[in-house]
DNA sequence: TGTACATCAGTGAACGCGCGTTCACTGATGTAC
DNA sequence: TGTACATCAGTGAACGCGCGTTCACTGATGTAC
């Protein structure tokens, strides 16, 4: 099986694809090796043929998180369009869904533990996100900064809480009840 | 050794109160039993002569969270007692410390992995907290519970956020837009 | 009061399991001739 | 075009470690007499 390069990229990805996916939903810690290479269909041990360990390749799918989406770039250079991805963001198929997620809802719960990439690739997440959000918040909404910061904390709360609720009623009211607190916030919409 | 009863209730607390110290501020997965019982002056094997399980004592010192608290109670009832708590809660010592902190911060990567009694304390917790919010924020801000509701996940997320970041002064900014648009949030100020 | 015995909290070694990582091997593909 | 060999992506067994849990043992305390 001795691919070429194109081949060797093309696995690569799949590999971050399923590893991103799997980080994203159930973080650092809670996803194995196993786990990530099944989700790309292949085996354990072929892993370190592409990367140096574990924590590179979490580093890696997370640094670029954010970098890839729509609302990043191009089409989202509107100035409202934080409030398309507030919406997106505290949705119910986001709180439920097992593919698409937020690696910071997932935080490792002692990042003091991690590999020093991790701990920069994890704050470098939490910049991207502030970041969409400065400016994707109304001009008008004054101070901007402060706005995006305290969107951030209340999309990540509104999740790492919503996610540990079984019972879907509260669990929906409180995405709702932060989703419109946010929108007035950002002023919206 | 063989201690009387009061022995017995003083070395469970103080096993609890050493697990309710790491859980709150490591996490469930992050702290051994090992360390536990160290915390509490005792090696590892005792454990089991007052716990049946890490996730039973883990239930336990969750389902307490709050409930002891002076804010909860007592002194608490004042209606702008949530100014008081959102202050201590987005404190720069509360961010730091390795002691005191809040169950919900260090929430388990996985949750549904955990045992039922895990969850179902979790759960307890977030209820707990929304209640104390519910009845801190001044009763001429409505809706009161929804703005309550998004206090918990400002609280949350702004506390999992800061503790992730290294760089100070963006945990700093970040901590303190999250105060000041949580004060705005309650009327509380 | 003193002695023998029973109890049981606490100890620390050991077990089992999961998982990150390593490694000898395989077999398909590419290259040399 | 066909054959022999080299390469190396992928495999799966094995290793090492951490940690939850179990267990045989110890020794201080309480009780019976």
């Amino acid at each position: 099986m001795r691919n070429s390069l194109g081949q060797r990229t093309h696995v690569r990805r799949r590999i971050v694809e399923s590893a991103t996916r799997l980080f994203n939903r159930h973080g650092f810690a809670s996803v194995s090796i196993d786990e990530i290479m099944a989700g790309a269909g292949l085996t354990r041990g072929g892993f370190y043929n592409y990367f140096q360990s574990k924590a590179e390749l979490y580093a890696e799918a997370v640094t670029f998180f954010g970098k890839d989406k729509p609302v990043a770039n191009g089409a989202g250079q509107a100035r409202d369009h934080a409030a398309w991805i507030v919406r997106a963001y505290l949705s119910r198929p986001h709180l439920e869904s097992a593919e698409a997620s937020c690696p910071l809802i997932g935080l490792p719960n002692d990042p003091s533990k991690s590999d020093r990439s991790v701990r920069e690739a994890q704050e470098a997440a939490v910049r991207t996100m502030v970041e969409i959000f400065e400016h994707g918040v109304a001009s008008e909404a004054k101070p901007t900064r402060q706005r995006a910061l305290a969107l951030a904390s209340l999309c990540v709360g509104g999740m790492v809480l919503g996610r540990t609720i079984e019972d879907h009623s509260l669990a929906d009211e409180l995405r709702e009840a932060t989703m419109a607190i946010a929108h007035q916030l950002g002023e919206l919409s």
